[in-house]
RNA sequence: GGGGGAGUGGCGGAAUCGGUAGACGCAUCGGCCUUAAAAGCCGAAGUCCGCAAGGACGUCCGGGUUCGAGUCCCGGCUCCCCUACCA
């Protein structure tokens, strides 16, 4: 029998293996082997939303990250839960449907199918008894339960908003899922649209949102980004009454009330519900012309693309609270402008071009008054410049003299005094618009009767299982596929009167807002989890997943998380303590002479040098994503298949560090394969007839090259045990095989012990060959529950070391010298190692740096 | 416009505290082995000058601090990601 090493043979073997004898399987507490002194540990990812495509190999890259995080801690003895899912609702496998007639549900588990069988190929050591699918009705049954919670807590509520229509798709869409007006799936055009929504009220949690993120161990730019989205900012809500009798004040919303006597002009978004009224007959004609184009010119158009702001005169005025109703100044003209945001605020505002850049904008193109009524500190002199920053107030009548911070504070207390305005705080955020008109989500567990009530669907009767139709696109009247389930539309309210079942469904984001906490107890069907399994399990320790989910999946996660805190059915307020994102992994691409990419299957590449194969052109190397359109999407199936899992597995955490960027190349591929056959005739001989090396049977305490090679064995595990805190993985697989480069050059003197040391310090990385030969170095069982090696400090420092020696900062020398040597003997093998290079030099200072070296200043 | 990250050989990337720049891998070149090739093993290799010994220059550019700067400070350039009239 041969011994060479066949990765595919020895990759299904002990996968195969695993799966038998569910070796990544994780007690709960309960469980007859469940061991309560071991530490918990969380490791999780992000689960994939599983397309018809399957996995390309950047794909992976997190998941193999976290599951070296996740092997090395169980072989640190503690529990730990490492579980994969899907997260199966949305709208690709809905749009497939639509096309083809294949229901959902079936194109879905045809890509788990393919999903799983990729990720297994991987040799993760997920627990896959706790696989779950958020479109199974054993797991929505539990979504549906939890939003019956928020709808008993007033969290969810219908109304009818302004919400992005999209025609294409036939459904709303949230802002967060509009790009520049058009939808993030498909990128078909959106309009704006009032219709009756579910909402959740996500606003009432933005304050606990931004705090608690001061608790969590997350990439700064995340919570950043998070803060962001929120937007909270303090100010004033003010009301502006109107030249028209009988009107309500117009009110708005300023974070400056300090600069309120330099309004010169107030503008209202086109949708303002007061524009029809308050504008004079003068102007209705072009005022209305105004709002009808606004309505239809798309964000883009609106935001984009309108470098110059527009606007119209509506004729009106209203007057500053603050000033005296006689005073000229106090009379301010109405605009219609569409830089105003209905979304945002009271959807108007009072304008103040001296100190807003956009004001300013907007009164230099219709030559409206500019006042200054803010001095920049040390400097009284005004100017026709916008300066936006703080300084003191003038030109402002009671206000003036006081600091920006005092003058805010003034002016409000002046507009409460008078009943004019009060103190407001805003937010970016808005309440989540949590509908569709859509077959392919969770249905709404809710019913409603004649009378116009809403009521909840009682937990006994979870779930509300979708019903089978036979089309699923939305009708061309935008009403839901689920309204033509007539059988199922007719349900009853509680009480026992007719009532018609809710015909949206919930968005893609409402599984996997839940999730991790259904992996601590997948199973249960009384309970969405088991309160003991939560209380242990606590929160994810470790999440780890792409950038792109830094505001929504992590928000909307946050926020059900804190409901149920609060509900009392989980232990922590926050769902994932340590968050992080893995880099992107790109791909080389080519650009001819007009820099345009030239699909990757057109380009020869030779020495690194591109050359497009019709035309010989020599092409520049550029860095760019994997796509479809360049050809140069590599996937996992073929490299697995050619070089094995365990070198993809090592190729992809010896790039570069997991958070960075980086591209992938596959002539490096091979280097990792070569390094895995050194490691394996290290242990063995290939044209034998052993299954390993006798010698590495035997205990054996080998000679002064064993202990060398104990030096460096200890380094390797220091280095590989480092490369855990900044998830530099790349640095420590570099230690490993400079260890296996010194081994294979003393193959004599490497001892059993070292093997298997050796071997265990691998196995995160490549889990296979480890285990292989963690059994043929006779050892019964599996590699992922032996004891992580611990290094033996004592084999770190060396007793003797190379003292560099410079003159003027330069290298002029080197010398060996005993480790703990004093400063002088150290300053005279320093001068000898450099002998007459300093003679006829006058040594102004000598500067000895232990450990390090000796500077010699010279004049 | 705003926010975040990054610029080191032909390529991916190393370099605890300011202390030998370029670990490890790829590609390249040489040697050994072989009838030959592949594989493997051993070795060379930042750039420039020099037969060599050796020297000069080198971490995006320009300044500064320091005995000594990839690392710290000031100014500028380029690239990537996110975000975008939020009053």
């Amino acid at each position: 029998m041969s011994q060479t090493y066949e990765p595919r043979e020895i990759e299904q073997r002990w996968q195969s293996k695993w799966d038998e004898e569910r070796t990544f399987r994780t007690p709960n507490p309960g469980d007859d082997d469940f061991d309560p002194s071991r530490p918990k540990f969380y490791v999780l990812d992000m689960f994939p939303y599983p397309s018809g495509a399957g996995l390309h190999v950047g794909h992976p890259i997190g998941y193999i990250g976290s599951d070296v995080v996740a092997r090395r801690a169980r072989m640190q003895g503690r529990n730990v839960l490492h579980p994969m899912g899907f997260d199966a609702f949305g709208l690709p496998a809905e749009q497939y449907a639509i096309e083809t007639g294949v229901h959902p549900g079936e194109f879905t588990r045809d890509n788990i199918d393919t999903y799983r069988r990729q990720l297994q190929m991987l040799g993760l050591s997920y627990d896959w008894d706790r696989e779950l699918s958020t479109c199974d009705p054993k797991y929505y049954r539990w979504t549906q339960w939890i939003f019956t919670r928020l709808f008993d807590r007033g969290l969810a509520y219908q109304a009818e908003v302004p919400v992005w229509w999209c025609e294409a798709l036939k459904t709303v869409l949230a802002n967060e899922e509009v790009i520049n007006g058009r939808s993030e799936r498909g990128d078909h055009p959106c309009e704006r649209k009032m219709l009756k929504q579910w909402m959740l009220k996500i606003t009432a949690y933005a304050d606990r949102l931004i705090d608690d993120l001061d608790g969590v161990d997350w990439p700064e730019s995340v919570k950043t980004m998070q803060r962001e989205w929120i937007g909270r900012s303090e100010g004033a809500e003010v009301d502006f009454r109107l030249e028209l009798d009988g009107a309500d004040p117009l009110t708005v919303f300023t974070t400056r009330p300090d600069t309120l006597h330099g309004a010169t002009f107030m503008v209202l978004a086109p949708e303002h519900p007061m524009v029809p009224e308050l504008v004079t007959d003068d102007q209705r004609g072009e005022v209305e012309g105004y709002v009808q184009a606004a309505q239809v010119k798309s964000d883009l158009e609106r935001t984009d693309l309108a470098k110059s702001k527009t606007g119209v005169f509506t004729g009106a005025y209203a007057l500053n609270p603050l000033l005296d109703a006689e005073d000229p100044a106090a009379r301010v003209p109405i605009w219609v402008a569409d830089y105003v945001l209905m979304g945002y605020g009271t959807g108007a505002i009072m304008a103040v071009p001296g100190h807003d850049e956009r004001d300013h904008e907007f009164a230099s193109a219709y030559d409206i008054p500019i006042r200054q009524v803010v001095a920049p500190s040390g400097c009284e002199e005004s100017s026709d410049a916008c300066f936006t920053g703080d300084g003191v107030a003038i030109n402002s009548g009671e206000l003036d003299g006081l600091e920006t911070a005092e003058a805010k504070a003034a002016a409000i207390q002046a507009l409460s005094d008078r009943g004019t305005g009060r103190p407001k705080v805003t937010y970016r955020l808005r309440d989540w618009l949590f509908s569709r008109q859509r077959y392919w989500g969770e249905p709404f567990p809710v019913v409603h009767t004649a009378d116009g009530a809403v009521h909840r669907v009682p937990d006994e009767a979870l779930p509300v299982e979708l019903p089978e139709v036979d089309d699923y696109a939305p009708a061309a009247d935008g009403s839901a596929p689920l309204a033509r389930a007539t059988d199922w539309l007719n349900a009853q309210a509680p009480d026992g009167t007719d009532a018609q079942r809710d015909t949206d469904t919930m968005p893609g984001w409402a599984g996997s807002c839940w999730y991790y906490l259904r992996f601590m107890d997948p199973h249960n069907d009384v309970a969405p989890f088991d309160a003991e399994a939560q209380k242990y399990w606590g929160n994810v320790d470790l999440y780890v997943g792409g950038v792109e989910h830094a505001v929504l999946h992590l928000l909307y996660s946050r926020f059900w998380h804190k409901v149920l805190y609060d509900e009392g059915i989980v232990t922590t307020p926050e769902p994932f303590q340590k968050l992080f994102n893995q880099g992107m992994l790109t791909a080389f691409a080519y650009k001819d002479s007009t820099g345009r990419l030239v699909p990757t299957d057109q380009v020869d590449v030779t020495d690194d040098v591109g050359v497009k194969r019709e035309t010989g052109e020599t092409l520049e190397q550029v860095i760019a994503k994997m796509s479809k359109s360049l050809r140069n999407v590599v996937n996992p199936d073929e490299v697995i298949e050619e070089y094995g899992c365990d070198t993809f597995r090592l190729y992809e955490m010896f790039m570069g560090p997991l958070s960075d960027s980086k591209p992938w190349n596959p002539r490096d591929v091979p280097g990792c394969r070569r390094f895995l056959d050194r490691v394996w005739r290290l242990f063995v001989v290939e044209d034998g007839a052993d299954p390993i090396k006798p010698a590495l049977l035997q205990d054996g305490d080998g000679g002064s090259q064993t202990e060398e090679l104990e030096r460096h064995l200890n380094r390797a595990i220091k280095r590989i045990d480092d490369s855990f805190g900044p998830f530099n993985f790349n640095t420590g697989i570099a230690a490993l095989m400079s260890f296996v480069n010194e081994a294979t050059k003393a193959p004599d003197a490497l001892t059993r012990s070292q093997a298997q040391r050796f071997v265990l310090a691998l196995s995160p990385f490549a889990p296979h060959i480890a285990e292989e030969l963690w059994a043929r170095l006779g050892e019964g069982e599996s590699v992922s529950r032996a004891a992580w090696p611990v290094v033996d400090e004592r084999y770190l420092v060396d007793e003797e070391y190379e003292l560099v020696v410079q003159i003027r900062g330069k290298v002029r020398g080197k010398a060996m010298v005993p480790k703990g040597a004093d400063n002088a003997a150290l300053e005279e093998s320093a001068r000898e190692a450099v002998g007459e290079l300093l003679d006829g030099q006058e040594v102004v200072k000598v500067i000895v740096v232990p450990e390090r070296l000796v500077n010699f200043v010279v004049k």
